[in-house]
RNA sequence: GGGAGCUUAGCUCAGCUGGUUCAGAGCAUCUGCCUUACAAGCAGAGGGUCACUGGUUCGAAUCCAGUAGCUCCCA
């Protein structure tokens, strides 16, 4: 069959995805071997794949390709992630959009139902995105963490930590998004610098009798619409200012109320006026305030941001209208004293990144932390669970998990697993996994309900609360505890993940791991970095600086956009995506494709001789230089530096077998070529594309069934690692010797004008002819030697050049300019001359020779020889021109 | 404000336990080649005081401290 002139990964990529699906060779179930696990990061069932996710499945694919391919039983398991918040609030858009459904209208059931055929139809995009990148995932796993079993294992979860005293309902301040109506934990509140203003407001001081003194005390805000809902004034103690106004009020503005003065060292100074607002309902700092004070709450804002008829003034306005207006009628009622610009910092929320985040005291569910995180936090700080690279996050995490604080896991959404809590009319409630047993467990407490009595939460839970549980679950772990997989498969492997959820996911994943299962969820993390534009910014959708993974792929291959993600982007480090790197894999494709079109071209030219193949020198070395790199790759993984492996890969396959060896066997026009070369070089073919595999997985089997004909059953997916040879030392230093001749006489053609096409005589003046005489076949085909002479003295009229520590001359029929020589000559020697004085000087040294290690300072007694030896010759050859 | 990380060739980045396999890769640049696998290629070449200042050491891109700039996380 004709090969096409460049490799085609279209027609190549679906082909062998199908056939390694229909083969069942994704697949896996429990047997003798070790398991390997690997978990996805589930990816939300709103979106699209973006390069984020590109980076972390293929490091994902990697590992996994690899271990199965040495002996591990590999499974790695896929899914997605319901994503409450998000969710709903798409479904919710399109319910308006598209069918002009307002959620109000909608049963709980019947939004769900809406719900599930939504993420049906879009959550699919992801999964195939995934196949079209070559995920070796075990499809047949796939979890959804709204799966029935799924749903039960969060409520099992939420009672048993119920029933423990780890799960709580109370009243506290937490983030609430106005625009999803619903709480936030602090994890998905994000903090952006903001240009606002500070506004300075004076309010009226009256006596303990309420008379006004006439005084008046300012204070600044940025938030002067929640004046409405002030309750106290606060100075610090040892402010002289305002020391005098113990026992007085101020009275807020617009509303007229009296609230007391406070003295509290919380307040500084030095910020602004010293005098502070306080607003228990609407800050945290002064919730708690509050609380030390007693003072009253008073919450002025609705659920959806708009002003609430306890504000008095301004009511149904949203916050921010309220703002200017409240500014507008201070400034009427000559009570703004001033406004200054002002940088701070605001809360957005994470899922709804224009929202800005408002604090407010609402009655929720929480999970005490301090007790479930302290073995989690003792895992990885002993090096139980592992974290790559290095521990670079460690400090971040041990700080998260010393400062952890409780998690607020009640959403006010109906996307999610609704809150297992039964309620009776008069608000007592017990928390049950069905109505069923709330009422039995009521019965216990003397009440008789039934379940038509009870009122279920309206709320469901926060999907980490459901994510948390994945590396268990998505094995039935949690629901069925028994079941034979997860006794096999847990723990986990390997996690791999953005280092942004470190808290969101990895964390808690240990937690639940430790506390459910008593053991960690896997044993080594490997964060990825951010992928970035290459001018250094974050991807997103509103810059539209992200590529569209399938036109990526259509445009390059996935095995090109594989080696483009992976290539520099070592773990935890961002990565500058520019599709150059893309480029750079489809080049390197190309270059694979045609070596094996090359190869091909000989299978037909076989001449069957007695050669022993193994004792030729490009076979030797290339031998030995294969077994080094493979035992380089291995240690590599074994560090998870997988990006270094590529390299290591690349490079070898392009600079040592298709510029080096490919190039040294090759046959003359038309020459037959050894079959016992040919087969070997077809074995070395076979194991580069074994070695590159789990990076590029499709152009690899391509090429591996292109090579030979092969049984149904041999397949490059699934054959396994042998353990590489020892590489031999010496033959590796004697193809280095091949090469600087070979770069050394190709230089000097160059700079002496020769021709490509016009042949040289080759003159080698060495003490070591034997060495010479296993590679003299290789140099000459390479420089384009008609003959090889050896030598004791110059060669006059020839071209001059010394590599290691011999002196070679070229003969040719071109006249010569020796000024280049001699220039290239005395550089040369300008430079042996400074580095033997270097050298000479640390062997001067008294306190190297006696403190460095003894072998240290023989290589530089060698070195210093060799040096000299070399200076030597080049001056000889210097006279000798 | 607290913490972490980064700064190496024009650009993007490697460089693990200090010592010529330490100053590297890819892209870009320059020169010469349409050499029957590949011009998405081949053969060569040039290019860096390893941010700055000190310290430790016989020896520092590498370890320590400080300074400057950038990034991220947390308040």
């Amino acid at each position: 069959m004709e090969l096409s002139k460049n490799y085609l990964p279209a027609t190549v990529e679906d082909k062998w995805y199908q056939h390694w699906m229909d083969k069942g060779y994704f697949r896996s179930t429990p047997d003798s071997r070790q398991p390997f696990t690997v978990v996805i990061p589930p990816p939300n069932v709103t979106g699209v794949l973006h390069l984020g996710h590109t980076l972390n499945e293929t490091v994902q694919d990697i590992l996994v390709r690899r271990a199965r391919m040495s002996g591990f039983n590999a499974c790695w398991v896929p899914g997605s992630d319901h994503a409450s918040i998000a969710t709903e609030a798409k479904v919710v858009d399109m319910l308006k959009r598209e069918k002009g459904i307002e959620k109000s209208q909608l049963s709980r059931e019947e939004f769900l139902k809406h719900a599930f055929e939504w993420k049906d139809k879009y959550g699919g995009i992801i999964y195939q995105q995934i196949k079209k990148l070559g995920c070796s995932c075990d499809w047949d796993r796939v979890t959804f963490t709204m799966d029935d079993h799924y749903y039960k294992a969060v409520i099992k979860v939420f009672v048993e930590l119920y029933n423990k005293g780890l799960i709580y309902r109370g009243a506290r301040m937490i983030n609430w998004d106005p625009k999803a109506k619903t709480a936030l934990s602090d994890e998905e509140v994000e903090y952006k610098d903001i240009q606002g203003f500070l506004y300075h407001v004076k309010y009226a001081i009256t006596d303990a009798e309420g008379k006004p003194t006439g005084e008046f005390i300012t204070i600044a805000t940025q938030r002067p619409e929640t004046i409405m809902g002030d309750t106290a004034i606060c100075v610090n103690p040892e402010d002289e200012r305002y020391a005098h106004l113990k026992g007085h009020f101020a009275i807020v503005p617009l509303v007229n109320r009296p609230v007391p003065i406070i003295f509290d060292t919380y307040v500084d100074k030095a910020f602004g006026t010293g005098a502070l607002k306080v607003t228990p309902a609407h800050d945290i700092n002064d919730y708690n305030l509050g609380l030390k004070h007693n003072l009253e709450i008073i919450d002025t804002l609705n659920e959806d941001g708009t002003l609430s008829a306890a504000a008095i003034v301004f009511v149904g306005e949203d916050r921010f209208v309220a703002r200017k207006k409240t500014v507008a009628a201070l400034a009427e009622a000559g009570q703004l004293v001033k406004e200054e610009a002002y940088t701070t910092r605001l809360g957005y929320s994470q899922r709804n990144p224009t929202t800005v985040v408002e604090p407010r005291i609402s009655t929720q569910w929480f999970v005490k932390m301090a007790d479930i995180a302290k073995p989690a936090l003792d895992a990885v700080v002993d090096g139980d669970v592992r974290i790559h690279p290095g521990d670079r996050f460690l400090a971040t995490y041990k700080y998260w998990m010393e400062n952890v604080k409780d998690w607020c896991i009640s959403r006010q959404l109906w996307w999610g697993q609704q809150i297992p809590a039964w309620y009776a009319a008069d608000g007592t409630f017990e928390v049950a996994a069905t109505a069923e047993e709330a009422v039995a467990q009521f019965a216990q407490k003397g009440i008789t309900l039934s379940a038509a009595d009870l009122k279920q939460d309206e709320d469901c839970l926060d999907t980490w609360f459901s994510s948390w549980l994945w590396p268990m679950e998505v094995f039935n772990g949690i629901s069925s505890p028994d079941n034979a997989d997860y006794k096999y498969y847990y723990p986990g492997s390997v996690l791999v993940t953005g280092q942004d959820i470190i808290f969101f996911w990895v964390a808690r994943m240990i937690m639940a791991g430790l506390e459910f299962n008593g053991q960690k969820p896997f044993s080594d993390v490997y964060f990825t970095g951010m992928v970035r534009d290459k001018e250094g910014r974050k991807m997103s959708k509103q810059l539209g600086n992200s590529p569209d993974l399938l036109e990526l792929i259509h445009s390059y291959g996935a095995d090109a956009v594989r080696f483009g993600v992976m290539i520099s982007s070592p773990a935890g480090n961002d990565l500058l995506f520019d599709t150059s790197s893309c480029d750079q894999g489809r080049n390197f494709n190309n270059k694979i494709w045609n070596a094996l079109k090359l190869v091909k071209m000989w299978e037909s030219r076989q001449a069957t001789d007695d050669v022993d193949a193994s004792s030729l020198f490009p076979i030797r070395w290339f031998q030995s230089r294969l077994n080094e790199v493979q035992a380089q790759v291995a240690s590599l993984h074994a560090d998870f530096r997988l990006s270094e492996g590529l390299k290591a890969i690349y490079s070898l396959i392009w600079d040592d077998f298709c510029s080096w060896y490919l190039e040294w066997v090759k046959p003359g026009f038309e020459q037959p070529i050894s079959a016992a070369v040919y087969a070997q070089t077809v074995s070395f073919f076979e194991q580069l594309m074994q070695l590159l595999h789990p990076y590029m997985p499709f152009i690899t089997e391509e090429i591996y069934q292109q090579l030979q004909t092969r049984e149904e059953a041999d397949v490059l997916m699934i054959k396994q690692f042998t353990a590489p040879a020892a590489p031999v030392h010496a033959t590796l230093l004697e193809g280095v010797l091949a090469q600087e001749v070979i770069t050394g006489i190709r230089d000097a053609r160059v700079k002496n004008q020769i021709k490509p096409k016009d042949p040289i005589v080759l003159h080698i003046e060495t003490k070591h002819e034997n060495a010479f005489k296993q590679i003299e076949d290789t140099i000459a085909k390479q420089v384009n030697a008609k003959a090889v002479h050896y030598v004791q003295e110059a060669v006059p009229g020839c071209i001059t050049l010394v590599v290691q520590k011999d002196k070679f001359y070229l003969g040719t029929e071109t006249v010569l300019d020796t000024t280049a020589q001699k220039e290239s000559l005395l550089k040369d020697l300008e430079y042996q001359q400074g580095f033997l004085k270097s050298v000479e000087n640390k062997l001067a040294n008294e306190r190297f020779v006696q403190n460095a290690k003894p072998e240290v300072v023989e290589a530089e007694r060698r070195k210093k020889a060799d040096t000299e030896a070399k200076i030597q010759i080049i001056t000889e050859s210097l006279k000798s021109l």
